[in-house]
DNA sequence: TCATGCTGTCAAGGATGTTCAACAAGGACG
DNA sequence: CGTCCTTGTTGAACATCCTTGACAGCATGA
């Protein structure tokens, strides 16, 4: 039903790492019997104790995942297909899920009237640049201030401290492109 | 604990495509209360049951979880400052001229009524992708042809070999993002 | 006003996931 | 051979998820 062995999936992460089911239950926190059905399919695991057990590996849910549908790469994305990457005020909208193998991520931002992307400046590796498709936005890059409006476009290495803030009083949209992807790996409620 | 607001996200995606809880647990094969449940993260659904969830919407479980790990050059650009790489038709405008060191390229297109990158398919190194702003264009990648809109977008590797064409009778306006930067120096009649 | 239909929430109990503890199979060593 | 350690599996008890069926809130309209 489900057209993607969980258990399967799992049992080979695990032995290529060579632990036991116990000594990865120990490290994920549930018992050698919670893995041990979800390998032969017995249960279809809780999210929580499906990441629980990834994050002792580790691996990322999205990883664990990425086979589903690596059947054809996807080229062309409706509107409503893209990945929605919202916190409330702020939205982002990935073309593409996050595929490990792409070198850039591209974005269709939004940015309602006081939208932030907070007081504490933004920092990681990679590069970043976008056009500013309607509205405008205030952005500040390792202590300069501009504010941007409809055709205007920036460009940055993303290790410089930065920060988007929507001052106006309508909405402002952009499109912008990361590398390498950021809406990746590693830790946190990262942003950008 | 889990890090990753599993509640939140489901409800936007939900939301986004104007669902009712009843109608997605329709959709999906549960029931309206599980939906309820699982937004408000009360519970910590099964995989069996999530995956019946976004096969509905549909959304792909990798693509769901996409967000869990979240994301003295110039930076700004003011809309005229971007080098137009015009061919007659067609026009390009970069954002900052040709930087070897930049890792990506990102243009603002515009396609006129008619505007075609030409019948011998381009092909190079390279990713590139882009979100059509407004305007339609028909695009053809690797065989596959498909016309796309106001908010559609597309991402693709660059060998394949590919062409733009708008078919429409109006201006289509593309922001896109390469990597490598492939328009190389000094001119040419260089397309992306 | 009352009916109707929609929305999202919630308590109770049935269904399913997880743990605890036991078990058998296999290897290492004396 | 027996002992000791490891491995993965499984039954019964417990915890959690999921469904049933109800409820209140809000809108539309007779």
């Amino acid at each position: 039903m489900s057209g993607f062995d969980v258990g399967t999936r799992l049992k080979q992460l695990r032995q290529r790492r060579d632990l036991s089911q116990r000594e990865l239950a120990k490290r994920a926190g549930v018992t050698n019997s919670t893995i041990s059905l979800i390998e032969q399919n017995s249960v279809s695991p809780s999210v929580s104790s499906l990441k629980k057990i990834l994050d002792a590996l580790p691996v990322s849910i999205s990883e664990f995942f990425a086979g589903e549908e690596l059947a054809s790469e996807q080229v062309f994305y409706r509107a409503e297909e893209l990945t929605e990457i919202g916190d409330g005020t702020l939205s982002w909208r990935l073309v593409g899920a996050r595929r490990p193998n792409r070198s850039m991520s591209i974005l269709h931002e939004y940015y309602p009237p006081g939208a932030d992307t907070g007081e504490d400046m933004l920092e990681h590796a990679g590069e970043e640049g976008g056009i500013v498709v309607s509205g405008s936005i205030e952005i500040s890059v390792n202590g300069e201030t501009r504010v941007l409006t409809r055709g205007d476009a920036y460009y940055f290495d993303s290790r410089l401290p930065h920060r988007f803030r929507n001052i106006g009083d309508t909405d402002c949209v952009i499109v912008s492109a990361n590398t390498p992807p950021s809406f990746a790996e590693g830790g946190g409620t990262q942003h950008h």
